[in-house]
DNA sequence: AAGCAAAGTTAGCCTTGGCTAAACCCTGAA
DNA sequence: TTCAGGGTTTAGCCAAGGCTAACTTTGCTT
């Protein structure tokens, strides 16, 4: 019944906005350092199969992390992150395994707690983070 | 060090995709149907200084809206939900409730509570709302 | 009843992130 | 050494969801 201040209800789409822009390039990073870490190569079409995309899609993206100096340009080699890029993977990936780590003590599947962890992990706030990592234990 | 399966994986960003191609249209019915039941009418002006858009946006959306059958077609008068509408605002608002009350149990602030939910509450699988909703008792 | 301001719509533009089809590079096997 | 096939890129298309600017409608005030 009660409405929320309009200005503190726009500024709650904004930030998901926000959030959804940047959460493509983090998840590439992510599977980009992935993939180097497993296998020593991250390539074009495993990033294609891992994502459920074209390879041709792939290469649109690359473009703009490229672009955003994320990955290395370097045509038809390896892809490689940049400095940049290797601290966004990073970051990316302690924040997920802190959300699938939570999920698991709430007391949801596995299969499941990796599924939600994939969206979920681009809109929290650090207060909620910290809440969530203080309950994984 | 030991990738997920492609397959698996992939279906998780699919998913992830599935749910940002909806959650536009969750959150305007939503927002319509609090502000038929708090004021009587929900306007145009007002969606767009909810949501931190210009007019000509929510007029872009809402035709969107009105080809999908959720809203009503009646240019230039007051916005109505159809029943479907009707339907997904009370689904989409539920689920929101939900996910707010489970914020605050977990010891968030409420300012970052309402913040986060916007974001988060279309991206959680049944059993992780019903594990969510356990948990705010 | 007229006029004006606010609300709503339309036109035209942009980026992101999807797609298919075709061209291009690279490499290992013949 | 060639060349076929796999991996990569490019070209060209599309829809969602943003924007500004201009136009139309509505409704209130005088
Ligand atoms: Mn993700
Ligand atoms: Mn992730
Ligand atoms: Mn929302
Ligand atoms: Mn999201």
């Amino acid at each position: 019944m009660t409405l929320p201040d309009p200005g503190e209800q726009a500024r709650r789409f904004i930030k998901v906005r926000e959030a959804h822009r940047s959460e493509v390039q983090q998840d590439y990073v992510e599977l980009i350092a992935d993939l180097v870490a497993a296998r020593g190569v991250a390539r074009v079409v495993d990033l294609a199969e891992r994502f459920g995309v074209t390879t041709a899609t792939v290469a649109n993206t690359l473009a703009r992390l490229k672009r955003d100096g994320l990955v290395e340009d370097r045509p038809y080699r390896s892809l490689c992150l940049t400095a940049a890029g290797t601290a966004m993977a990073e970051a990316s990936r302690a924040r997920h395994d802190i959300v699938v780590a939570f999920l698991l003590r709430l007391g949801v599947s596995r299969a499941v707690a990796e599924l939600d962890a994939e969206g979920l992990e681009h809109h929290l706030s650090a207060e909620t983070l910290a809440a969530m990592e203080g309950f994984a234990g």
